[in-house]
DNA sequence: GGTATTTTGTAGTGAACGATACAAATAAAT
DNA sequence: ATTTATTTGTATCGTTCACTACAAAATACC
């Protein structure tokens, strides 16, 4: 609201532009994770200091909860699309796992998904923001099932879900593309079963 | 050899029996994940203090692979006992995913697999140590499959892997034995299709 | 009983962590 | 040019961590 123009910056320009200090902080808590990346770790990275980034950023929490906000916008498996009405829900299921195998591997330096490895962190308020998106995209996936398949949406959905946390775990354990995608398809199989087209 | 009862304990008597000592550790690791207990939390925990903390195991990464050998004894999911040379392949290995599941979800306080969870610490000790036991496991399915079915081992062996992972990370998510049971039983219908009996 | 040996309790080590106090430095607004 | 708001660099703060030095206490051996 009173953020016009008018009163904007005024002393010091900034030495450092926040939106891509977060995307360098992505690829840090991607590679390594959020306890194991520390502030200093970040500043030495973005060639601020301290009170730079906790006038940017507020807290340690706060960078990752904008990182994690980056992250679902340009990164994350884009559920929106994949899960189309127009196709049968097993086959979407499936292009959702083979899609997680795919951006999970596609960065060798990185580890997995940077929302569920996030949930295991052991900073309170990181870990609740992950899970709450971790919960969202679950919800998602068992609405979009429950449309066409009500009595199964919720095994459907936990077994994706379930895939999607092996798959990443695997992925940070060093499996490359071609493994994780045959588990990604041996369980995408599975959901044909339950999902008759 | 010279610990014959001959020059045994001479001095005051320890306080604590070790071999609790680690089971009581292991309940901690267990429940909270071995970044999350500091050795004062043991300590506290067994009523002693940090000097004979490491008298007794010397430092917190010994005392997690004393933990780790103790799990392994005695609840970790017993692969020689269920991958039977007289069962189809796929049945077994469909048993170890219930197994684990019914496992991971026996103690609500806990979460997942022990050495699981454990290949996701931040200290090289403890995970390195954590990174073997779960790669002896997986050489074990490999072996096990390859024996009847070389042609696809690596790739069942993976996906009962990453399951495994997957129902860990589950269940230290909370998700309670039913849903764990039955991903796992859903997982592991997928295996029939590429190892038929 | 005296002595040797080991464990105990207290206290504290240095390092790393997230987060700040404070004043010099800088550039826009007047 | 002066003022004013903001960022910068430096130097921490207080806490927690894994781990240890040291001396008092307690028991087995002689």
């Amino acid at each position: 609201m009173n953020d016009t123009n008018k009163s904007r910056s005024r002393g010091r320009p900034r030495r450092f532009d926040p939106d891509a200090a977060v995307a360098t902080a992505q690829k840090l808590f991607h590679a390594r994770g959020y306890d194991a990346v520390s502030v200093a770790d970040v500043t030495d990275a973005l060639g601020i200091n301290p009170p730079s980034f906790y006038a940017a950023f507020g807290s340690k929490a706060g960078l990752y909860r904008r990182v994690l906000d980056h992250w679902t916008a340009t990164e994350a498996v884009p559920l929106g699309d994949i899960l189309r009405p127009d196709v049968p829900v097993a086959d979407a299921l499936a292009a959702v796992l083979e899609d997680a195998a795919r951006r999970y591997a596609s960065d060798p330096a990185a580890g997995g998904c940077l929302v569920l490895e996030g949930t295991r962190c052991n900073d309170d308020g990181a870990r609740a923001a992950a899970h709450r998106l971790n919960r969202d995209a679950e919800a998602f996936i068992r609405d979009y099932v429950a449309a066409r398949h009500p009595e199964v949406a919720d095994e459907a959905a936990d077994f994706v879900s379930m895939t999607m946390s092996g798959l990443s775990a695997k992925a940070r354990g060093g499996y490359g593309l071609p493994r994780l995608l045959a588990s990604a398809r041996l369980a995408g199989g599975a959901l044909a079963r339950i999902l008759p087209a």
